[in-house]
DNA sequence: CATAGGACCTGTAGTAACTATAGGTTCAAG
DNA sequence: CTTGAACCTATAGTTACTACAGGTCCTATG
């Protein structure tokens, strides 16, 4: 529910709004993903509603696993005038490759553990064909 | 009997057998995954085959997606009397969960992607379905 | 109005598993 | 005997936060 007047947020609520650390916030202003809020007179972070939206796209990308450097250059793409839609689409694309390939990989470490876990009976740990696996030597 | 040792190896030749870097042996060591080797006159750490085998086992398992705390844990299993080929399998088992949640994560997360990638015709950012999902608030 | 205590502040260190650098020593080939 | 590759230690950097410690601000209640 987006309200026309929004309150102006201390860090605390716009954590709880956003549903991250406090200590998040803090780390990405400090390392420039987020811009320096506003203070109040005795020092405390304001924020409004930009904020709210910026740090909001950053918790959404970082859920689809983009690092805080695609971050950084999504950023760059929609604050600079004349990005075309096809270099957003480039970076997803790069992105969605990584996945895949990170996906594929795990599928082939699951296949191993998986006859791993089956071909280990009851024995003793000296036989155990999981530690015999381990011990083998690769080619 | 005199057993003929195979020669022992310097860091460098341990490295490139095992397919590693210097760097990652003497940082295994300084974490008591791998234990202290012998040393030359002048001081340079020379291995033996048991060295050897304790580094392809880290190595291996590390491929298999196991941590160094879960490599420490299976190192004690082998290096301990009396642990059964159960309790392997155990540890086998949870780790093999963890990788089926990872991969259950990133599937979802690549369905997302692709779609995001395929809205995206070739407008300018400000339109950009991507950007926009990004943008958009989760509820 | 005073005060308690929760929320905030800065700065630093810790996490995982390495990698990279600097500045110095040893070894083996020519 | 000299050169330079390989070795040594120690420290800092990487990613994306999290967790303190020690202090200040804000606000609700008595």
């Amino acid at each position: 529910m987006i309200e026309v007047d929004m309150p102006l947020l201390k860090i605390g609520a716009l954590a709880e709004r956003i549903g991250c650390k406090v200590e998040t916030i803090r780390y990405y202003e400090a390392i420039g993903i987020l811009p320096k809020p506003g203070r109040s007179e005795g020092g405390q972070r304001i924020y409004n509603r930009d904020h709210l939206k910026r740090l909001n796209f950053v918790r959404r990308a970082r859920n689809l696993g983009f690092t805080l450097d695609e971050v950084r250059a999504l950023f760059r793409l929609v604050d600079e005038k004349g990005h075309s839609c096809a270099e957003v689409r480039a970076l997803g694309r790069a992105h969605l490759d990584g996945v895949r390939a990170r996906i594929a990989d795990l599928a082939a470490l699951e296949a191993v553990l998986e006859k791993l876990v089956q071909d280990c009976a009851g024995g003793t740990v000296p036989e155990c064909p999981i530690i015999e696996a381990l011990f083998r030597e690769a080619d």
